[in-house]
DNA sequence: TTCCTTGCAAATCGTTTGCATAATG
DNA sequence: CATTATGCAAACGATTTGCAAGGAA
């Protein structure tokens, strides 16, 4: 339905997504994306960033810490949220969507999917000892 | 660290929400208190869910629909985020806890917990077919 | 020349907070 | 009396949106 037309900002936006895997925000994205397109806005990044989501290129995650943390690589794998940094990390493991089997199992409705994050610490934290 | 002291308002709150089995929103916990106790203010309603939260006495819901949600049933379970009607229902099954194993296995730093919550649709709205 | 996209700023939404006053122990 | 709790309204942080101007097909 959307006769999409191209643009810098997005290409941008979506290129450097890809080069980071820990999962930016929109502002961290916004002020990276800033320093090579120091004109486009946050609503820009915003915007975009749902249309992509949308389209399927890319992720939106709800780490449950209050803003939405975005992701290119689109293939099925987990996530866990480090309490020291505030970083979300991936997170490779065996599929676990038996879950949903398991939660259909006693419900009368009908389970469409789940969500399934972690948290914890990271290995950069980790090591750092830091706290 | 909480010389907690009594309050009305506290209470009315806790005992609207355990009766309720539909995990409301702190707005709707409002307008319900409201109409016993006409003066509360949301501020209020806020301050002491986040202290009862705080507290184990409730716990505060991520359904990834933007809203917090509350529930006065703290033991273990799982919810359900319906599409059609926005609503969170209760989901009883067998612990899942064991993906967290799962995750620690080929994970470098430490795994504390994991959230998971389901996404479908409600036996209510399953049977009223209006969508 | 369409009409999608942008920049900017104002607007939303859910939630938190400062402050003077009221209620509790 | 010492403190915690409240009501009110202003403040917040993240995200969205209206609008006139800019850019792609």
């Amino acid at each position: 339905m959307a006769a999409r037309k191209h643009s810098r900002q997005r290409d941008s936006i979506l290129q450097f997504l890809m080069t980071r895997k820990d999962h930016p925000t929109a502002d961290i994205i916004y002020m990276n994306v800033r320093q090579r397109n120091p004109s486009i806005s946050l609503g820009t990044v915003y915007r975009n960033l749902t249309l992509l989501a949308e389209n399927g290129e890319i992720k939106r995650l709800n780490m449950g810490d209050g803003v939405d943390h975005f992701d290119a690589d689109t293939s099925p794998h987990y996530h866990l949220f480090c309490e020291k940094c505030g970083g979300v990390v991936d997170l490779k493991m065996e599929d676990i969507d038996s879950v949903i089997e398991k939660a259909a199992a006693h419900f009368d409705g009908h389970v469409a999917g789940h969500v399934t994050y972690f948290y914890g610490t990271c290995s950069r934290c980790m090591e750092s000892g830091d706290f």
